[in-house]
DNA sequence: TTTAAAAAAGAAAATTATTTTCATAAATAT
DNA sequence: ATATTTATGAAAATAATTTTCTTTTTTAAA
């Protein structure tokens, strides 16, 4: 714990009863005391405005704005236990704009936690041997697929993401032992993403799944099963945080296949973007 | 560097003369501005009271106090945070989780402090009152595309995102005064995208462009200007966190438009989910 | 017990900090 | 050259914090 909170545990025993009363509100809600006024925590803690200013004095800070920073300070590594926000009707723009940026901050925070280094590193090494990679996602999860086939091919790897569904079954009726298949599906339901994952395990094919954490039909049938943090129960409309959490586990498999094979693959990774550069003569990137 | 004083950096050029000198003073002394109230910092910057009340609203803080609060957060925490980091050779998968995670964090938090609310409300306006909107951008940016077309055609808003340049400009010239173009390209410099964005603005259509901070061709000629966040110089290999800071600045905007327009949109919203729920009988989300 | 003294605590006043308003100056457009 | 917009600081308004002062509670001594 941190060195403040610690020292207000310490010398609980010797403070005066609201004192106590008011040690005992910031120990077991510190997270929320950083971003409260005098008054507020007043209230909230059945204390006064005046008890505070002096509670903070005894602990040596200048007055309580300099004892708000010094903790904020040092609570900054703790997990924030804030949720998921689903879009309101008639919010003001900068709630909004904060909403957002929480919910993104969090889903690429949450999913991160949920990686399984050994499935990762297995998903890894299936690609790098892999001579040919087939991607199945179905509307917003078709973009992320787009995405990840724009990686492969500036690596020189033989790819494909169809967005249409009859082609992704018939793309995968082409795999081979040693191909991998990588299924995209945040509820990890989609009919049409499960048949084509399921066709291309029939062909022998390494198959990988992203979806949502948690049992679900796709993961469960698939070899390596890689997981996106999962939205509160009934987000629809600001459901946006679940494909920035894809995209940044595709970002780190990308990234963690270049590095390893860094001498080979990034010559070609070079090259796509110089002839990107040249041929567009005036552009740089896009 | 911390996101917030980079953000001030870029967004330095764009900012009035006393807010530049502000600016300047925060980037020399940041360690000492978090303990400063805001009486010494006019006194000191040269400035007053006012002018740093404002420009900290301008990047979106509450005010002066929640700004230094998280600045002096930040400026705790840097080394982890401290630069973008490329992919380099070797790397053990642990420090590559963490490098991704920091990156796109970063770019996250920097994105959200470069958006211009007036902008931002030019932008949603005209995409509310839009009959038809295209939406252009090549290579990784197409993929960004993508995205805002689905989230579009979800609340009934007509709207083209083609791969293809070609289709692009074509579909410009099919474009009247009302129509929406939107423009995405991290480096502004992207010849078919600005060909594409010119020829709907030719056809009399609002443009609007999604490009990095700072000048560039692209957002120079277009009527309403948006930005991500800027990468280091020269990084290619890991430049996969423009593309979230993009996707980032789309679900703002989205955002923004459903909620302000809530009653009329997310009735559509809702039916779209439920078609394809019903559609694909079994699956939920994809 | 009762009472005096000391400590604790909150209400309210005073102070300090921050934000907003408003008038003016500077810049930009017409 | 003039009108209009934008930027800015002074000052007013508001908000936050600290201090003072009075009341209440506790402790200690008779």
């Amino acid at each position: 714990m941190s060195s403040i909170l610690t020292a207000i545990q310490e010398k609980h025993e010797g403070l005066n009863r609201q004192e106590q009363n008011l040690a005992r509100y910031i120990l077991d809600h510190s997270q929320q005391v950083v971003t409260m006024g005098i008054t507020d925590l007043a209230e909230q803690s059945q204390t006064s405005t005046a008890t505070i200013s002096r509670f903070c004095k005894t602990f040596h800070f200048q007055g309580f704005t300099d004892f708000k920073m010094k903790l904020s300070t040092e609570l900054v590594q703790m997990p924030s236990n804030a949720t998921y926000q689903d879009i309101v009707a008639g919010n003001p723009m900068d709630r909004i704009v904060q909403a957002v940026e929480a919910n993104h901050l969090r889903s690429i925070a949450d999913t991160t936690r949920l990686i399984d280094f050994k499935q990762l590193k297995l998903a890894v090494d299936a690609l790098h041997k892999a001579k040919q990679v087939d991607l199945y996602g179905v509307g917003t999860s078709s973009v992320v697929t787009q995405d990840f086939y724009q990686k492969l091919v500036r690596i020189g790897k033989r790819s494909t993401a169809f967005p249409d569904p009859h082609m992704q079954i018939t793309s995968a009726s082409a795999l081979s032992t040693g191909d991998v298949a990588i299924a995209i599906s945040y509820s990890g339901e989609t009919p049409e993403t499960i048949h084509s994952l399921q066709s291309a395990q029939e062909r022998g094919a390494t198959t990988i799944s992203l979806t949502k954490y948690g049992s679900n039909t796709l993961s469960n049938i698939s070899d390596i099963r890689l997981f996106s943090s999962t939205l509160e129960e009934g987000m629809r409309r600001g459901d946006m945080a679940s494909r920035i959490g894809q995209l940044h586990v595709i970002d780190i498999i990308f990234t963690c296949l270049v590095s390893e094979h860094f001498h080979e693959l990034v010559p070609t990774l070079e090259r796509s973007y110089q002839m990107v550069k040249q041929y567009t003569y005036k552009g740089r990137d896009n």
